[in-house]
DNA sequence: GTGCAAATATGGTCATACCAAACTTGCCTC
DNA sequence: GAGGCAAGTTTGGTATGACCATATTTGCAC
């Protein structure tokens, strides 16, 4: 007998098949970074065709269970925030290229960043300042070195995302990078521009340290818009 | 001959195919909600097996440019900011049946509300007020039901997220309602809250018609944290 | 023209086969 | 015994062909 007979009442076979993958890689029974089994042992695990295996593990990969690359064993990954953000990635760039994509992220990140540095100003504890101090000296020294001047200036963003203590917020950082940094980095540098952005930085700090939310929030915006200007004017972009 | 010569060289015979479709979505060529043609003539049209075609679409799928239910022909979805939120969904479900999960993800709906509040008290314009006064009438009105009461609810929130006029926000706005509704629906209902809400609507109303950011700030936070710890306190949440 | 039943097209699954690249084994050299 | 290399084996990628159940279309009857 061929074609056996197909399960007729249920949608799809592979999703009980995902499911249980899932489980067990959500429980750990299938450990982080170990590789998954043959498609072929998976076949009798489930009592499955092999069509139906690998859909299951193509739709795992779809949602960051699984790295399938080419031609090796996929490798089990327990997803955590970043892969999420992983698996918007290839649309939110797509996004990006339509007219005024960019400038709305940009411009969401705006918000976001006048939000937490008047939470900063207000709230900030001891340590949160102390790794603003650090970031900024170490945006400093790397004035010279436009290279590390950029790497420097995301860090030092990035512990305005640390404040809050939510988890959310440095993923959202992260993505802010990696999807406005394609853009940023073909803008032109030049050491006049970094001591321009750090003055900035250290506006914010101060107004930070100063407890003044408003003058923070105001000096923030100020840098975030005249970097995005220059930005903008680079390379013609809308808004 | 059986298994015909495959090409050796790339990775996946899949991706080239997934790559022109896609095109043909975004250039147009394949019309928006209009279905894809059937497998059997992508087989043609590609010179490839069937295997491909399909591997091909479910990647389609997954990626959100397709929307494929079990038995029906695949419906061509031109992909927008939407597209993108729901293709994390099944993560972010995941991330919120983890210990803090919804409170960090509602806190950080309560961190962009603030600022919504804030710009509507300092720039929102005539059309903005408008739409909120509508809001805030049809959110009076739906007081007895709680049904309704919770959906004007909702669109009052939204009218929020329409002030920046990035499309961005509104699309955060569907997300959180979709991703935090599970758990509010499961809390218990009364005039009497429906009252008390409506009650900071108003307020919140107020301080932007006032002009008066840090006011509406606070009754933005004040209704929300209320909202939220009876909402924690119905199910034992952390946070 | 409308309604419904038969015919057909289509998506979902199974089984089998073959290729090329990845991985394992084991022998051979230094 | 450590290291390297070649043969052998496993595994993922793809192609075919077949069959089921359901969607969709066709076509006849009223």
């Amino acid at each position: 007998m061929r074609g056996k007979e197909t399960v007729p009442s249920e949608g799809r076979a592979s999703d009980a098949i995902v499911e249980q993958i899932q489980q067990r890689i959500l429980s750990g029974e299938l450990a982080h970074n170990s590789p998954l089994s043959s498609e072929r042992d998976l076949m009798e695990q489930f009592s499955a065709s092999r069509t139906v295996i690998r859909e299951a593990v193509a739709t795992l990969a779809s949602r960051g269970f699984l790295e399938a690359r080419p031609r090796y064993r996929p490798i089990v990954r327990k997803p955590g925030f970043d892969t999420a953000l992983n698996s918007v990635g290839s649309v939110v760039e797509l996004m990006l290229e339509q007219p005024g994509g960019v400038s709305a992220l940009f411009q969401s990140r705006v918000f976001v960043e006048r939000g937490l540095v008047r939470d900063a100003a207000t709230s900030a504890g001891r340590d949160d300042i102390a790794a603003l101090k650090d970031a900024l000296a170490a945006n400093k020294a790397a004035i010279p070195d436009s290279e590390s001047f950029f790497s420097t200036d995301i860090d030092f963003h990035g512990v305005l995302y640390n404040i809050p203590r939510n988890p959310i917020f440095p993923t959202l950082h992260a993505a802010y990078a990696s999807w406005l940094s394609p853009h940023w980095g073909r803008m032109a540098r030049s050491q006049e521009r970094n001591e321009t952005n750090y003055a900035s930085h250290e506006a914010i700090y101060s107004a930070i340290l100063e407890r003044d939310p408003d003058a923070a929030e105001a000096a923030l915006a100020s840098h975030l818009n005249t970097a995005w200007s220059f930005v903008r004017d680079s390379f013609g972009l809308e808004g």
